[in-house]
DNA sequence: AGGCGCATGTAAGCCGTTACATGATTCC
DNA sequence: GGAATCATGTAACGGCTTACATGCGCCT
């Protein structure tokens, strides 16, 4: 009999399939190499973006990755002053970015704390309601504000017309998000009304 | 992120805030009073609300809320074979419930699987593409079509037009959801247009 | 002299999902 | 006899947030 070696990071088992993070890493990776820090940073605000991850779940997150195959990473000793890990997406890691985008999705799960608060309006006076939807209102056009230039610059960018780009994908997650804040907005006006007319 | 800080009394001690889903627990039994059985049936599928939530999760949350004297029960030998407890909200509950729908709220976290999906999109063929925006829009259809009647039963309710009535909250998160699935469903056709023109 | 940006990690704890566990009644 | 519904809980596990930990170089 055969001891397993301490050591067999090998793939000839059931794999888990890779997290939703693992999968936004690699789609990341997938655009440009980065190190940890600057993966790091692009998702600490999601800047245009539509996912959002701290420093402390990306370092571990990588060094699965890696693990299995996906990624890897070369010493570079650059700007910082200890040396930084450049991590780029292997063949594997792209096939694996490529059938997770088109794997079957279920139904999402619906969880949204805004519109708790708000299933929950009756129980305050009309006033409170509506410096609530106000304030709500107020974030979201916070929003749009972040998003507009960037989709702006998207949209001016010429690549962002070709569907095998990243900018196109871009373009269109930009576009969601700006469309998402503007019918919010919208609905938060015409909840104004119920509150004021009836 | 989520967890709103609660009420904050000036000199009392430090009483961790109710968690978010405390207070979608507060808010359904604000409405009615309920057993924990029929609180997981209601928050098992997001029926037309915005919150969803396991058995598993629901009955120790019913013992914590409890302990804080914030819902109380009764023993009730109703029509199950074991004995089954009524919850309802207490004085001290409805009062955390109405704080934390006016606390001030922060931006929330922007974490949306399926644009994350999207977002990679530019990694397979255009036809995949489409094929994965079609499935997006048939799932948003469907979600709608759950939405729509429960919409039309809300509305034609009087009690939908009185700011302090629960229907009247309902259909504002009813509202929400139908206008977001709506605008979502416009967005997956122009990104159907994209992808078939240019 | 102190704070910020670079750059990497670990640890504690909450929240949520899935699965385990029990047991009575009603319907097929 | 078996499956579904009623009715309540616990346990294991993974994801995410917050905080801890280290340490160099630059700017004020």
């Amino acid at each position: 009999m055969q001891p397993p070696a301490s050591t067999t990071p090998p793939h000839d088992e059931a794999a888990p399939p890779v997290s939703t993070l693992g999968c936004a890493i690699l789609g990341l990776l997938a655009r440009t190499e980065l190190t940890g820090y600057d993966i790091a940073r692009r998702m600490d605000r999601p800047v245009g973006y539509v996912w959002t991850a701290g420093h402390s779940q990306i370092y571990p997150e990588l060094a699965r990755l890696e693990s299995r195959g996906l990624v890897r990473h070369v010493v570079v000793v650059g700007a910082g002053p200890r040396p930084t890990k450049r991590y780029a997406v292997t063949g594997a890691g792209r096939a694996a970015l490529e059938s997770w985008v088109v794997a079957p999705a279920g139904a999402p799960t619906v969880r949204e704390p805004e519109l708790l608060r708000v299933w929950s309006l009756w129980t305050v006076s009309a006033e409170s309601g509506r410096s609530v939807v106000e304030a709500m209102a107020q974030r979201h056009r916070l929003a749009l504000a972040d998003l507009r230039p960037q989709h702006e610059e998207c949209r001016s960018d010429p690549r962002s017309e070709d569907v095998t780009d990243p900018q196109f994908a871009s373009l269109l997650t930009l576009e969601a998000g700006i469309r998402s804040h503007e019918a919010t907005l919208q609905w938060c006006d015409w909840v104004l009304d119920r509150f004021s007319g009836a």
